[in-house]
DNA sequence: CATTGACCTTCCAGTTAATGGAAGCCTTAA
DNA sequence: TTAAGGCTTCCATTAACTGGAAGGTCAATG
């Protein structure tokens, strides 16, 4: 099977294939004429690796996914440990994301968004310490 | 001022004001020994992109808000519009990411996470369409 | 038989926003 | 004088692709 219709059928684009045999996460044989040939396997670990890019997961998480999918004795122990730690990652990025979410919320809102130049935005992200008058800024 | 002062006093590292400066941001002047010459106003403006980019716009976005930030002819509608616009891209990602984490959390309460090498995780991500054997794959 | 168009190949560059490190000045104090 | 610390530039690296150029292959058509 060429490129294209392994393309077609893991979802995955030929490039984003192309790299992933390139950092070793497929090994595609190859035909007489320099063409990859993918057989049923490669386009099966190729959409998992779809679905697990798919679910955040990194690169490296997606290969040590794959080499427990491929071991028949793991622990899924081992598995879970990786996906507890992709949660936190996820519940940690979306609290730093709600947070700047809630900032820029009540920014927005106070803003008038006119023609006038006064804006609590830039005031903002201007903002000097409160105490700063009381800071030594001659050093 | 030399930089290493600049970084302590607006929370950014020296090597990110150097950055800063190579890509315009800032413009420092220079000492005689060739050392970055930093004047008040370049320490609020650092300051100013460190405020904005803690708050996630982009590069580009602080560029722009700190040229409507210098010029007192603004209209804070297109202050605005900017902060609305990473506003949504905020949204998106926030919903992405919930969308990542219920599957994911879903996933890890299934699996007993234990030595047995049976798991919910790795059959998820392996997943077959449920009608697989009903698609025509010879198309 | 030649050519066209759709594939495929490799290789190089660019993306975001820094960060790490090497090699080498400048300054100051012991 | 020499050592420490700070400064300089330049180059490489990060994550995970993506775009594009130059060129080989293949199937069908004129």
């Amino acid at each position: 099977m060429n490129i294209g219709d392994v393309a077609e059928k893991s979802g995955l684009p030929p490039k984003t294939i192309r790299y992933y045999e390139e950092i070793g996460l497929v090994r595609p044989l190859r035909s007489a004429n320099g063409y990859r040939n993918f057989l049923e396997r490669d386009v099966h670990k190729l959409a998992f690796l779809g679905r697990a890019r798919a679910l955040g997961f990194t690169i490296e998480d997606c290969r040590n996914l794959m080499a427990l999918y491929e071991d028949d004795q793991r622990a899924s122990s081992e598995v879970k440990e990786i996906a507890e730690q992709h949660l936190e990652r996820i519940d940690n990025k979306i609290a730093e994301l709600a947070q700047m979410r809630a900032t820029l919320s009540h920014l927005v809102h106070a803003c008038a968004g006119d023609h006038r130049p006064d804006c609590p935005i830039l005031a903002d992200l201007a903002a000097t310490c409160p105490d700063e008058d009381l800071i030594d800024t001659t050093a």
